[in-house]
DNA sequence: GTGCCTGCAAAGACTTTGCAGCACT
DNA sequence: AGTGCTGCAAAGTCTTTGCAGGCAC
């Protein structure tokens, strides 16, 4: 079996990446859809699977909308605020050293980890800031 | 609105604690489904929904198998091993300096963090020797 | 007795699969 | 030319919801 680059693979990978974010599978199908060369739900799940077994793009869990699509593949962290539900980035924080930890302590080999921050983002702290 | 205690819910509870670990949704079903006491999935779902939004179960999400629920209160990791795909907790390691150190770094409010390790089980990787 | 809780079944959201035809190498 | 890819629709999985009756307080 050889990879294929066909018109859909390529669309759905540049949607990923000109988001700069997190998108949903669905919001990868809307937004093909509207395109003059449409595109079938299936094509993008296919495609969004294909895509991360072969690690070229990146799948999170996102607490409320399942898995999310990332075409940010360094190692970074994830940010959650319960105030406004946005989903960011936190680059550059990665903690490698945690891995060398937890083989330490609890045994076996680890190799990679991630992490979920919840909490209130810095537009939203702003904002209640201001209220008061 | 008060809270009511029913057979139901009371062994929906037992079930997570008994099973020291980390059951899907399905799972507590299952179990409790070939009792002699049935119930009804919606049961299931309904309270668990409410234990976690009670705090009195926690609700974690796992990298491939979604929501998984868990009686272990604390603070605390989990690590998935991707050979023999059993889930661990990773218990007095939570690094509660990462909260402050993102918070300094990113902004905002920490509230939490919660991290999932990846790898290989002590148990599977002594097997994986002893095969050389 | 009141109001929350339960079971059932139907509906809902999301994802996968079978199949015939199409397109890339 | 051949194999993998696409679109469609149907099916599958997991979870939620509406409703009538039941149970805890």
């Amino acid at each position: 079996m050889s990879i294929k680059t066909t018109k859909q693979r390529d669309r759905i990978l540049e949607v990923i990446r000109d988001a700069h974010g997190h998108l949903t599978a669905d919001e990868v199908y809307q937004t093909l859809k509207q395109e003059d060369t449409s595109i079938g739900v299936a094509t993008v799940y296919r495609n969004l699977k294909f895509l991360y077994e072969n690690k070229i793009i990146n799948r999170i869990q996102h607490p409320d909308f399942g898995y999310v699509y990332d075409a940010n593949l360094d190692r970074h962290y994830h940010f959650h605020c319960d105030v406004c539900n946005r989903m960011y980035d936190i680059d550059d924080l990665y903690q490698a050293n945690l891995n060398t930890l937890i083989e330490k302590e609890f045994g076996g080999k680890i190799h990679s980890h991630m992490t979920f921050f919840k909490g209130i983002c810095p537009d939203c702290l702003k904002k209640e800031k201001d209220k008061h």
